[in-house]
RNA sequence: GGCCCGGUAGUUCAGUUGGUUAGAAUGCCAGCCUGUCACGCUGGAGGUCGAGGGUUCGAGCCCCUUCCGGGUCGCCA
């Protein structure tokens, strides 16, 4: 019954009336079929597209049409037989070759199918996500996922060949690396040869690509896979692909132009958008003045006053207090935003801010009929003519506040804008807004362990003019660092390493390792250090979040031929899952018994 | 670890105040049909209402527990 034995001459798709009267043969899956008793029209798909197929009688004989007459969806035939223009009237215009069809002369069934679980086209709603994941391979012959499948690897392509040119050199680095103490959660493997020991896999490539400069490499470049054990979300999966890079005798400028270099090539290729270079470069300070967040969407806006002077003494005991207690009162003006908000929408903003730690938001709204705001009744005529003029409100607009501390009141007025901006469709979706953002601190302090810790990572350069301040504030040091934002998407990062032994050692002090510690976690680089180190840095940018950008995709699922589930498991393979004994008992490890 | 949304036919969904035999569309199966292209017409099959427990004369619907999917806060140097 199923055929052995085929040959192709042509993609479906890619049939077009120039091809008329030639005899081809072509595989792929039957995506529809319509019988009409002695006529049978049959589309047939492979990953080109569409081609309608035609079974008549008196053209194929009574043998080949009954092969047609058993086709089902996703039936795995090859079809051989003659290209014909179609009649006027017969021509599908919403076909790509609608204009031709095969006339088929030979039918062979390599392989019949179960009726699928999900439908293969784009023209019905996306099913469920336990669904999709769970077949996925059929998923993926849905026409938009082989579209994204083929931009991905476009996008690889053209990052290698630009990447080429800059005369990097692509270096693959170990997977089964060292566990790092700080930072994300590793993921473990466990050693055969040395049992009770463990390799990790790497949250980055980070200390190999500066040891590569060391090694003289001068110019590191990997797509690398990197892997984190946290908790997921739309736009983080446990395991991602970094455009990674490292640059020996290289200044800032330098980093940042290679990689505007490489955004610019890939936007260029893949969407035809001409990225205009260089990009802008704004401060973290300016960033978080303005926009309450590192990665500000700049594509409308809704920026954010710093209103402390007025709030100090304003009447309003709450905005009073934070500002004593060091905080700040900011406020978003919302132009002609009065007549939007319900009460019961201000009340769900009011929410909506709490989820960031906020105590509550304060709103005030100038309709015509006069000022309303639950604390109008603090403010004196006078102070509520200045904090007017200094939100430079008119009558009609929304205001909203949020009076706490300076870390609080950024994320949540940052993550109120972007709410905002939801809400009343601010945001120009044709836009590209790509630029960097400089300057960020060094360190930062951790709440919980009541010690400053990286921002970024223990070998980020402090900017030189500031290293006499690492011992007398070190809150206030800059880093040579660097973020790429794109669309309020924080792309990737880089940084100028420190390749001074000194600043190094300071470094670790700074975030609480002694001399003994720092050399137990990283003596292999420190020891490397003493080698000459060429003065070096780099970046890494995420091509996950790229694709999301490029191809408009709401999850990072979306752009993974092979997407993990939010719990980090995969419901295709049904992985993670147990081993067996002797597995375990090879590794030397017991399993604690699982409660019930 | 917290919070929010969801789980009903293969799929997408509806299901009223708790009340007869749980519906629609599509898909699937069978029959008819030589120009369809979301083919059409006729007929048919298809359900552990995620699971377990409880309340009730009676539960898809109410309560408790739990599993699964999604989002999010924490977390993500």
């Amino acid at each position: 019954m199923l055929k052995q034995g085929f040959s192709r001459t042509d993609y479906c798709g890619e049939l077009t009336e120039r091809d008329e009267g030639r005899s081809v043969s072509l595989c792929g899956w039957v995506q529809r079929t319509r019988n009409l008793g002695g006529l049978i029209f049959v589309w047939l798909r492979d990953k080109t597209g569409l081609v309608q197929l035609v079974f008549d009688q008196t053209v194929c004989g009574a043998e080949v049409f009954a092969v047609g007459e058993s086709l089902r969806g996703e039936y795995v035939v090859c079809a051989g037989g003659q290209v014909r223009l179609r009649d006027q009237a017969a021509v599908n215009e919403k076909l790509k070759t609608g204009r031709i069809e095969i006339f088929v002369d030979s039918c062979l069934l390599l392989n019949q199918a179960a009726t699928p679980p999900i439908y293969i086209d784009d023209e019905h709603p996306d099913e469920s996500e336990s669904v999709r994941l769970k077949y996925r391979y059929l998923e993926l012959r849905k026409p938009s996922m082989q579209a994204m499948l083929a931009t991905r690897s476009q996008v690889m392509q053209c990052l290698r060949t630009y990447m080429f040119t800059q005369r990097f050199t692509e270096v693959e680095t170990p997977i089964l690396t060292k566990s790092t103490p700080e930072g994300a959660r590793d993921y473990l493997v466990p050693s055969r040869v040395h049992p009770g020991q463990f390799y990790a896999l790497p949250q980055s490539p980070q200390i190999y690509k500066q040891l590569l400069m060391l090694g003289g490499t001068d110019r590191y470049f990997q797509l690398a896979r990197c892997f984190r054990d946290e908790d997921s979300r739309a736009d983080r999966q446990p395991e991602f692909t970094q455009c990674d890079l490292e640059m020996s005798f290289a200044r800032e400028e330098d980093i940042q132009t290679v990689v505007e270099g490489a955004f610019h090539s890939v936007f260029h290729s893949v969407l035809g958008v001409e990225v205009s270079l260089p990009l802008e470069r704004i401060t973290w300070k300016q960033a978080m003045e303005d926009y309450g967040s590192d990665k500000p969407d700049r594509r409308f806006g809704l920026t954010l006053k710093n209103l402390s002077d007025w709030g100090k003494d304003c009447g309003f005991s709450v905005f009073e207090n934070a500002v004593s207690a060091g905080g700040s009162v900011r406020g978003i003006r919302v132009p002609g935003g009065a007549s939007r908000f319900s009460r019961k929408e201000l009340d769900a903003l009011g929410e909506f801010v709490k989820t960031f730690k906020a105590k509550g938001l304060a709103w005030m709204t100038l309709g015509e009929q006069g000022v309303k705001s639950p604390f109008l009744k603090f403010l004196s005529e006078e102070k509520l003519a200045d904090l007017k003029a200094r939100m430079q409100a008119e009558t009609g607009d929304a205001l909203f506040f949020v009076a706490d501390k300076n870390a609080v009141v950024f994320q949540a007025l940052g993550q109120l804008r972007l709410e905002l901006a939801k809400r009343l469709d601010l945001i120009d979706k044709n836009r590209y807004d790509l630029f960097w953002v400089t300057e960020f601190p060094l360190l930062e302090w951790d709440e919980e362990e009541q010690r400053f810790v990286a921002m970024h990572h223990p070998f980020t350069s402090p900017m030189d003019e500031d290293v006499p301040l690492m011992e007398s504030d070190p809150g206030a040091v800059r880093a040579k660092a660097y973020d790429l934002v794109l669309n309020g998407v924080e792309m990737g990062s880089g940084s100028i390493r420190i390749h001074d032994p000194n600043v190094q050692e300071k470094m670790f002090n700074m975030i609480g390792f002694t001399h003994e510690e720092a050399w137990k976690r990283f003596g292999f680089m420190l020891e490397a250090f003493k080698f000459g180190v060429p003065p070096h840095g780099g970046f890494a940018f995420g091509v996950d979040r790229l694709m999301m950008i490029l191809t408009g995709a709401q999850s990072l699922r979306d752009v993974l031929a092979f997407p993990k589930a939010s719990n980090g498991s995969c419901l295709m393979m049904d992985t993670p899952s147990a081993v067996q004994a002797d597995q375990l008992e090879l590794l030397g490890i017991e399993l604690r018994p699982q409660e019930k």
